[in-house]
Parts: structure tokens; sequence; C-alpha cells
DNA sequence: AATATATGCAACCAAATGGTTTCTTATACT
DNA sequence: AGTATAAGAAACCATTTGGTTGCATATATT
């Protein structure tokens, strides 16, 4: 039971669900509406969303709104942050090493 | 067997792979080296990372070197681009609009 | 009080996942 | 030519995943 970000973003109905959150909380029951599944599957997407903090609940009576932790996010924003600098800075060098790894072999 | 950039990022261990791959390209053996599982287990997280792109071959003679492609890792920068404005620009405005559907209910 | 609605939970199931072991193929070394 | 090494492919296995149906509980509505 693995339950990181990245784990939870892997299913795209998961990230379907992401999507709608974070233009508005909605209920289950509201979310479940946007899909062909049953209630229950989004119900399950949901709690695995929770458990790993990427979703916040809101009760409001017998209804629940679910919304988006944005600070959550950041986190998959962070682990990019890595290879941002590559993409910004080096571009084409990873050929270059290759290339260089080659020179020295032969 | 889908297979999407963010299903191949949900595991740590092709995490760990990106990462080092990042830096400069390897072969098989020299990824697997720095893991606890076999050759094999890693060639198959190469095989789905080589899939959905996400890493690109060079051959030389009887060696592979695996290295990153890294426009294919803008396309998870890009998805959280629509995230990214509502973190920036809109902040605790969430819990607003959930405090006013409750309003609205009552 | 009785019924309807919103939601969660448990049991079950087929398919996918991550791993192993074994085998084959191709290139390098002696 | 014969042996060693790099890597992929296939068969197999336990576990996880995403989904379903059925049931329980709590809050509204009449």
């Amino acid at each position: 039971m693995r339950r990181d970000i990245f784990q939870a973003i892997a299913d795209p109905t998961r990230r379907a669900i992401i999507a709608l959150i974070a233009v508005q909380a909605m209920t289950p029951n509201a979310i479940a509406e946007n899909f062909n599944s049953t209630r229950q599957a989004v119900s399950k997407h949901l709690r695995i969303l929770t458990e790993c903090e990427l979703v916040k609940q809101a009760h409001n009576g017998r209804e629940i709104y679910y919304s988006l932790e944005i600070k959550k996010m950041k986190e998959i924003d962070q682990w990019l942050e890595q290879f941002r600098q590559i993409w910004e800075t080096r571009f084409n060098q990873l050929d270059h090493v290759l290339t260089t790894i080659k020179k020295r072999k032969k």
C-alpha cells in the first residue's frame, strides 16, 4: 500500500477528479456524475487521494465536500525542479556526455 | 497496458532510474548496480520508460546507453500548469468557494 | 415516525504490476 | 575458435489495483 502523490496521479480518473475539484469543492455524488463508473469507484479514488493528502474534506451535514490540497501538488513541482535545471541550462548536453563516454571506451 | 508518463513515474525505482540517467547516460548493468533488485527487473523498468518515450537508447557495440528524454519530462510540467495558476493567483480562495456553497444551501 | 438520500465500508473479482528465474542472441576478449 | 559479457525475451508468481455489488450508518425530508 504505497500511497504517495506519484502513485495517486498515475490513474487517469484520479487526475480528472483532481482537475474537477481544483476548480471548486464537490461532493462524491457530484464528482461521480462526471464519470462512467459507479459512485463507489469514485469514492475509492477519493479515499486514495485523501490518504496521500492531495485532497481535503469539508463536512456539511450529510454531504462531504472534497477540495484540492494545492500545497501537496507543489511536491510534484518540487520533484521536477531537479530536471528543470537540466532542461533549462544543459539542453542537448546529455548527448555530449554520451559521446564522451563512447570516446573514452574506444 | 496504459503506458503514459504518469504511470511511468508512479514507481519509486523508476523515478530513481530517471534521476540517475538524467545526470549521465548509463547502461542497464550500471544502473542495476544502484539497486537491490536484479538486472532484469531494471531492464523491465527501462522498457516501460522507453515505451512511454521518457528514455532514449544509444547503442554502442553490445552496450546500450540509456538517457533521459527531457522533452517528455516537460509534459508533466505542462500538466501542472493548470494548477500553478491556482496556487499562484487564488491561493486560499478554494475555501471561499466552499463557504459560498455552504451558505447558499442553508 | 417513516422514508429518502449521501456516504463509507467490506467482500469479492479480473487484470495489471513488479519481481524472479531461465534461456537466447549478439558482441567482445583471449 | 572458444569463452565471457551485455542485454533482451519469455514464463511464471505473489501482490496490488481498479472495479463491482451489497450492506450499514447518518442526516434530510415528508
